[in-house]
DNA sequence: GAGTGTGACTGAAGCGCTTCAGAACGTCCA
DNA sequence: TGGACGTTCTGAAGCGCTTCAGTCACACTC
C-alpha cells in the first residue's frame, strides 16, 4: 500500500526555489515566466518524478474537467454491439478527443439509463445523452447539477441543445416505398417502447404509450402509411436473434405479410435469417426494409433496402454542441440532420 | 453566462444551522447523525437545489476518482466497429459500472495510443491499456502518473497487472488444422504490424519488427506451421473491406494459395467476400480460418472456422484486476485465457 | 455522586492546484 | 534624474469537500 506521497506543485516549487505560482505558470502560462526558469523547472520536475498538475485538483480550481459525459439507455454491451450506437458515439469521442477533452461513460441499466447516482458522481463539465427513456431520471440528475445537456433523437428538453433526425419521415419512406411496390399485408418489428423487457405482439395501447421516442416516431411513421391495424412485434432491443425471433412471429401468421417494416438494420438482418430459415424467398416472397443504413447493410444478403441516416454526422454534431455550450453558448436551434431512402435488392413488388 | 453560483456544502450548512462536516456526514456516513437531522439536511438540500457533495471536490479531498480509464491503440471508431474491441469493452463496462466506478475513454491516434498528454490530464484512478503498441508513450505517461495499471494483450511490463490469451497457439492451431486437412500453399493476412498505415506484402524484415503483440503472436503462431516464406500480407486494421483487399492481393498469386489464414475475423469476412467476387468457392477452392470467434462468424456464409477466444471475460477480468489494484491490491500472476479451434464449414481439404 | 460510556455534532486542517493583485527590479525615454 | 513601463516572480485567497480529534450533554453504573 502505501506508496510514498507523491511530489506536487509544492515539491518541485522548493526543489528550484522559486513560489508554486511560478511552477504552476511554467505549465499553463509559459508567457508568463523566463524560458530559462521554466525549462529549469521541467528539468527539476522530471527528475523527482512529478507528472505535471493534478488534473482533480486542477479541476477544482479552475471549475472545469474538461469532460464530455456520455449517458446511454442501455447497457453497454447493448452500446457497443450495436453500430447505430457505437458510430454516433464515435463521431463523438473523436470531437471531443480533437478538443482535448476526455469522454466519460455513464451506462444505462434495465430501467433505461444511468442511475442518478452515477450521474452525481461522475466528473462532466457537460453531458450527451442518446436514446434515454422520456423523463429518464438521469436526465433530472443532469439538470439538478446544472450541467449544460445536450440530447440526440430525445424529445424537447427545455434550455437544451439537441440533434434531431427525421425519423417519422424516413419511416414513412420506408413504407410508402413498399407500397408503391403494391404491398398491402405488412407486419412491423420495432425495439422496446417501454423499458420493460416485453417481447411479443405489441397491443395498441402499448404502441401509443412509448417512452422512448425513436422506437414511437418509427412506428408512427410505418403505421401511418400501412394502417393502424398493422402488426407490431416488439422486442426488447436492436439484435440481429431478436430480430429473427420477431421475424418468425410475423412471418407465422396468416394471411403472411409480403413485407416487414423494421425499426433498424440489426433487426432487418435477423428478419432475413429468419425468411431463409423459413423457405422464403427475399425479395421474392417478402420485402425487408430496415433503417439506418449501417455499412454492413451493403453486404448483407440480399443488400438490404433501408433509411440512411448519418450516424457518424450525429455524434459529432452533438459533440460541436457540448463544446459549444462548454464555451458559455446557448443551446440555440435543434440540429436536424437529413434522412434518404436506400433502395437496394430486398424488396420488390409482392408475387 | 454567469449562472447562479451553485449551493455547496457550506450554503446548506448555513441553510440547516449546523457545521459543513455534518453535511458531508448526511450524505456519506449516515450513521453519524440521527435520522431526522438528516432527513432535515436532505430536504433543505433538495429545496435549495444543491445536488449533493460535487465529485470533482470529493476526489480531491478523498485521493481518488471513482474512474478507471481506459487507453486504446486506435481511434475510437476502429474500437467500436470492430467486435473484438468492444465485446472487451463491454466486459470491462459491465465490471466497473457495477463497482460504481465510470469509465475515462481515452482514444489513441494514429501513432497508436493516447497522447501522453491526455492521459496527464484524465482523471482516473488506475488504467487498462488495450492493443498498444509496445513502448508506447501513453503507457510511460501512466507510469510517470504513478497509476496502477493494467493491460491485456501487453508485453509484459513490470509492477503492471496483466490478461493474456495464448495468440500464439492459438494461431498455430488453425495453421495445423489446415495442415492437417492436406493444405500446402497458404496466405496469411494480417492487421497492422506498425501504426504507420502500410498495405501489402509485409517483407520478413518488417514482421521481425512488429511492435503490436497480438498481430507478432499470431503471425508468429501461422509461420511456425507454414513456414517462413509464406506470403504475408498486411493490412492497417482489423476490417472486412481491408481483410477482402488482403484476400485479392493474396489469391491472385500464383501459384495461388489454397489457404488463408486471417488475424481477425472481420478479416477473415472480407476473405469470404474477396473470394466469392473472385469466383472461388469457399472452402472448395480455397479454405479460410479467421482468430475471435465473434459472434457474427457463426452466420458468415459459409459459417467461418476460427479461434475461439472468450472476449468478454477478457474485458471482465481487466475490470477485476483494476478494481484490486484500486483496493491496493498487487498485480498478480497474469490471468490467462484459453484459446480453442472452432471447426465450422470454412475449411475442408484442398481440391 | 464520581466515574464511564455513548451518541451527536463541530472546528480546523488539509487535498493540490489556479489566479490575481501586487512587489521587485530593470530599462528607457524625456 | 526621475517617472513610466515591462517583465518576472510571489503571497495569499480561494475551489468544495473529507476527516479526525475533540467537545458536549446526557444517560448509566456501582
Amino acid at each position: 500500500m502505501d506508496r510514498p506521497r507523491k511530489p506536487t506543485l509544492d515539491t518541485v516549487a522548493s526543489a528550484v526555489g522559486v513560489s508554486r505560482a511560478t511552477v504552476s505558470n511554467a505549465y499553463n502560462r509559459p508567457d508568463q515566466l523566463s524560458a530559462a526558469l521554466r525549462e529549469r523547472i521541467l528539468e527539476t520536475a522530471a527528475s523527482i518524478g512529478y507528472a505535471g498538475p493534478d488534473p482533480v485538483a486542477r479541476s477544482l480550481a479552475t471549475r472545469h474537467s474538461a469532460a464530455v459525459g456520455f449517458m446511454l439507455g442501455q447497457q453497454l454491451s447493448a452500446a457497443f454491439s450495436d453500430p447505430a450506437v457505437s458510430i454516433v458515439l464515435d463521431g463523438l469521442a473523436s470531437t471531443v478527443d480533437g478538443h482535448d477533452h476526455c469522454l466519460v461513460l455513464m451506462p444505462g441499466n434495465e430501467t433505461g439509463g444511468p442511475r442518478p447516482s452515477t450521474v452525481a458522481r461522475a466528473a462532466a463539465d457537460v453531458v450527451v445523452a442518446y436514446s434515454l427513456p422520456d423523463n429518464a431520471p438521469a436526465l433530472d440528475a443532469v439538470r439538478a447539477r446544472g450541467l449544460p445537456l445536450v440530447v440526440i433523437d430525445q424529445p424537447v428538453l427545455p434550455d437544451t441543445a439537441r440533434v434531431e433526425v427525421d425519423d417519422e419521415g424516413g419511416a414513412r419512406m420506408a413504407a410508402a416505398h413498399l407500397r408503391s411496390l403494391g404491398h398491402v399485408r405488412f407486419g412491423v418489428i420495432t425495439f422496446g417502447l417501454n423499458p420493460d423487457g416485453y417481447s411479443g405482439i405489441a397491443p395498441p395501447a402499448r404502441v401509443s404509450s412509448a417512452v422512448f421516442r425513436v422506437s414511437r416516431d418509427r412506428l408512427a411513421g410505418f403505421l401511418a402509411v400501412t394502417g393502424p391495424d398493422t402488426p407490431v412485434f416488439e422486442v426488447p432491443g436492436s439484435r440481429r436473434d431478436l430480430g429473427r425471433t420477431a421475424a418468425r412471429g410475423l412471418l407465422r401468421l396468416s394471411p403472411r405479410p409480403t413485407a416487414l417494416l423494421c425499426a433498424s438494420d440489426e433487426l432487418a438482418f435477423g428478419a432475413l435469417q429468419a425468411a431463409g430459415e423459413l423457405g422464403l424467398d427475399v425479395p421474392g416472397d417478402v420485402s425487408v426494409v430496415g433503417f439506418d443504413d449501417v455499412p454492413f447493410a451493403q453486404h448483407s444478403n440480399p443488400p438490404l433496402t433501408t433509411v440512411r441516416q448519418l450516424l457518424t454526422e450525429k455524434g459529432r454534431r452533438a459533440g460541436e454542441l457540448a463544446l459549444r455550450l462548454l464555451d458559455g453558448g446557448r443551446p440555440g436551434e435543434p440540429s436536424r440532420l437529413p434522412v434518404t431512402l436506400v433502395e437496394r435488392d430486398s424488396t420488390a413488388p409482392p408475387e
